[in-house]
DNA sequence: AGGCTTTGTCTGGTATACCGGACAGAAGTC
DNA sequence: GACTTCTGTCCGGTATACCAGACAAAGCCT
């Protein structure tokens, strides 16, 4: 019932009525959709977008025709479509970091046997890539694709640590500050958070996204030391101090597996 | 140094210098990307796509602006980004077909020692969405994502079968039936082997994207019998006859356990 | 170094892509 | 069946996205 809640989050800025090009009618459309993780109605997307009937429909017109997109044959619902993912396969295909951290995370999932995530900045989000459940009794794991703001996650820290204090107030929206259980984090404070994790092999937080999990992330390096990625693993808050010194070296190993040219040049 | 070859394929039409839409620029350019399969340097888009630079360079920003594509850091070459892959896998994810498919092939790959695809139709296209490369020797494969006229295969045919002769025509350009050899299918005979197809369990062609390889293409019925994709094994030519009833009977097998509601209302 | 080509940025003008709104058909409501 | 709401299509006007072309910087040859 409440309406253009998401739509205030995704369009730009949506106001007033000002025209809008259709490449970010696209944009806003496909994150829309992401956002949602299956079809939706057509009918639906102007409310929820913020766009006039006419243009939508003659834009899923030319993204279904073009195979970015499919509307399925009886209601009329849109989601992505066959080239979305012969696109998005070519990606995967080029991108080495993806293919290594994906197979890690599994190997790291199943050596552990506790739920292991590989994660990218992507614009001023965190995305889980890939993911791998652990094997215990209660799972606690997030979807392949979802993106979180990134003070929610240590993993966010570690992304952030190269910015300047600048760049990191530039990219957090006020509402990435507001964890799930309405608490706020302090901007200054995180911004001190992400500059103490420059460099540290590993940051920890707890209690961040939910009471009863912590959140174990190493960064990914690349060649010229910056942070590309992080590999996380989430555990329950109450694991013990010895289990958690075991299961951070073996984090600590496979982000260091993954990262380039810093291992590999060590004197034998 | 022949420039705007592939262009003339894939632009529209882009005569004359007439004023193109920003999202029509975007679908030429992602289908330009996946043709050349890695990044390519902005610099050369415009020849390629024929647009002025000015559009080329805008349009890359906003779309390396949100993550559909990634520009890398020294010599500015564009390719696919990470939203494009999560886009990707949100697609794979919601799909069904596609999921079971991948895995069949997979199955069916190894149990033959042969190499195996999944097709689907892509707008005027057959699109390998899913490949295993055989054990043998000499592999003969086509790379994941790429797409082939659909007179050149198979499973076109099966694809194809339950089009109107009108429908075949309209889809099929003058280009696509010239093969690779530089024979050309003759548009009705095509037609008629579109229609044979109708209703078959399995399709073969042989010699026709080269001269030492077969195809054998099998069915994969939606749950109202018509044929959303195909599963194939590509073959020698030079594989006897016993050899190929066997692979071929494990082929239908494999397409028919993809299919829906076929098999399982068989009585006992 | 001097010319020549290539690359990326910027700007103003105009063809047109997007918008608003009208319209008809479908679907629900009483 | 009359009334309201919702869905999808169509059309003319105008704000503007795209284009052409100029410019500077950087390569790249002799």
């Amino acid at each position: 019932m409440n309406e253009g809640n998401t739509a205030r989050t995704l369009a730009p800025i949506a106001l007033g009525g000002s025209r809008e090009r259709g490449i970010d009618r696209v944009l806003t459309l496909f994150a829309y959709l992401n956002a949602c993780g299956r079809p939706v109605r057509i009918a639906d997307l102007p409310k929820a977008l913020g766009a006039p009937r006419s243009t939508i429909y003659e834009i899923v017109r030319v993204l279904a025709e073009a195979g970015m997109v499919e509307v399925t044959g009886n209601d009329n619902k849109v989601f992505f479509g066959r080239a979305m993912y012969l696109y998005g396969t070519s990606y995967f295909r080029s991108n080495d970091l993806i293919r290594r951290g994906s197979s890690e995370v599994e190997a790291l999932s199943t050596l552990t046997g506790e739920t292991s995530e590989l994660c990218m900045l992507n614009r001023n989000r965190q995305a889980i890539i890939h993911t791998h459940p652990g094997s215990r009794p209660m799972r606690i794991s997030s979807q392949v694709g979802s993106q979180f703001p990134i003070p929610w996650t240590a993993s966010g820290r570690l992304l952030l640590s190269q910015k300047s204090p600048d760049e990191i107030r530039d990219l957090i929206q006020p509402d990435d500050l507001i964890l799930p259980d309405r608490r706020v984090v302090d901007i200054e404070r995180f911004i001190e958070e992400c500059i103490d994790a420059r460099g540290k092999s590993v940051v920890i937080t707890r209690g961040l996204i939910n009471s009863f999990s912590q959140c174990l992330a190493a960064p990914i390096l690349g060649i010229d030391g910056e942070v590309q990625a992080t590999i996380c693993l989430v555990l329950s808050i109450e694991v013990s101090d010895d289990q958690r010194a075991v299961l951070q070296e073996q984090l600590i190993a496979s982000g260091r597996n993954l990262s380039m040219g810093t291992v590999r040049t060590k004197l034998t």
